[in-house]
DNA sequence: CGTCGGGTTGAGGGTGATCAAAGTTTGTGG
DNA sequence: CCACAAACTTTGATCACCCTCAACCCGACG
């Protein structure tokens, strides 16, 4: 039960599920885990029965070039289904890591499926869910394709920021984001070289304080406007 | 009725839909109007209530930086519904352009969700639509994050190439690009005069011939290989 | 015949890559 | 608690890919 709260929480924020809905997502079979950090939870290639939802620390998806460069396409925090679309998409075609030791809960399929053709509802809510992950990596191709490495790094900063915060995961100005800097160069599509003195230039700019694990944005606002972050691309408004 | 034939022509090749199912698709009320060249379909902060399917031409999604870059997200060609996420997502995050001289159907949302609620199956087959989309925008992530220019060039002929065969739109080797060198620049993250260069580059290793807007690809086992190009991101296999 | 969009070419410059090494932190086992 | 290894960060020097700017060319179309 408490696996899929998380789920719950997320998605009554966009949709109103009904009592019986809610009742159903309850009653799915979800067997957690814990997952150590950096380790695998599906690879490209395989055809997984089961979808892994996040229920405590960070995951990301990458694929890897023939060339053995690596680009990570999204970062996950708690309450998403990072493979969601393997419901659908018989094979995998990237992979899902945890970034930090996480706790992470499967459900099958086959549950997945009962539900959501009994429940339009929660089908359409699920598969709003995986528009909206298209939709930051449309973003994600922008950030790559166009920006330069300064703005690249405080947009990144600031989408994490803003979804953590949301979920009310933590302050949305200060948090542990378990990514090394060559976990950010290959989300960012540079080398960790270069991301270092990319760090430093928003050190010494006063819009990142960055030890170890742990991010403090001193000053969101410019940092956001310097990150050419606009929140459009989340779908989280109030409004719609 | 012709212009749902092609959607339907799209959905069977990976679901089987029930005569049913069939019967209700071909139902749908599709306003069809043509569209002159390089015409918006829908922009970025609208909220649409249909749903646009390409019954002939080219097409593309993009999004423009506030530094006034345009990064072009995705080409679509016939059969396919580019806005389909609009159906969930209340606001465009992106634009809807067409490339050529197009006909395109209009499916009003209301249309779509009576639909989907009253048939999971075809829902089901236009969610994982909208999961292939996802799974190329991935691809294209890593395309213009970790991919020379070359290759990338390589990469997005070899691409097209294979889904215009797959919908029995072209030949694999020649077809029809209504895209300006400006366009592939902006598909790929870099500017028209270095395209200029990589296609020259490409014109001598063989590869391209490209005049006007028709493409032709004398080798395309070896565009693939330089490409990266590996087409287990379309999800098109008979097998899954 | 002139204009315009698009393609082509050249010269020079800058962002970020590469290579290499040293410094720092973390974790592990003695 | 210390010693050591491994992983990560930092710094410096050099290099290359791609950008920028600018001009010219070409074909289509009025």
């Amino acid at each position: 039960m408490q696996a899929t709260e998380c789920l719950l929480r997320k998605l009554q924020i966009s949709r109103s599920l009904d009592a019986d809905d809610i009742k159903a997502i309850e009653r799915l079979p979800v067997i957690v885990r814990d997952a150590g950090p950096r380790s695998s939870i599906v690879r490209e290639g395989e055809r997984p029965v089961q979808c892994c939802l996040l229920v405590e620390g960070f995951a990301c998806r990458s694929k890897t070039t023939d060339a053995g460069k690596r680009q990570i396409l999204s970062i996950h925090i708690a309450g998403e289904i990072p493979d969601l679309q393997s419901l659908h998409l018989e094979v995998m075609d990237h992979d899902l890591t945890t970034l930090s030791r996480s706790t992470v809960g499967f459900i099958s399929h086959d549950a997945l499926r009962v539900l959501t053709r009994e429940r339009p509802i929660v089908a359409e809510a699920l598969w709003r869910e995986t528009l909206i992950d298209a939709a930051m990596f449309r973003e994600w191709i922008v950030n790559v394709g166009r920006r330069s490495a300064v703005v690249r790094l405080a947009h990144l900063l600031s989408e994490i920021a803003t979804r953590l915060r949301r979920k009310g995961l933590a302050a949305e100005d200060r948090f542990e984001l378990p990514m090394t800097q060559l976990d950010i160069a290959d989300a960012l599509g540079l080398t960790p070289v270069h991301i270092n003195r990319v760090v430093q230039e928003l050190r010494r700019a006063g819009l990142l304080e960055l030890r170890k694990h742990s991010v403090f944005l001193p000053d969101l606002p410019r940092l956001r406007e310097l990150g050419d972050f606009d929140d459009l691309y989340l779908h989280q408004s109030a409004t719609g």
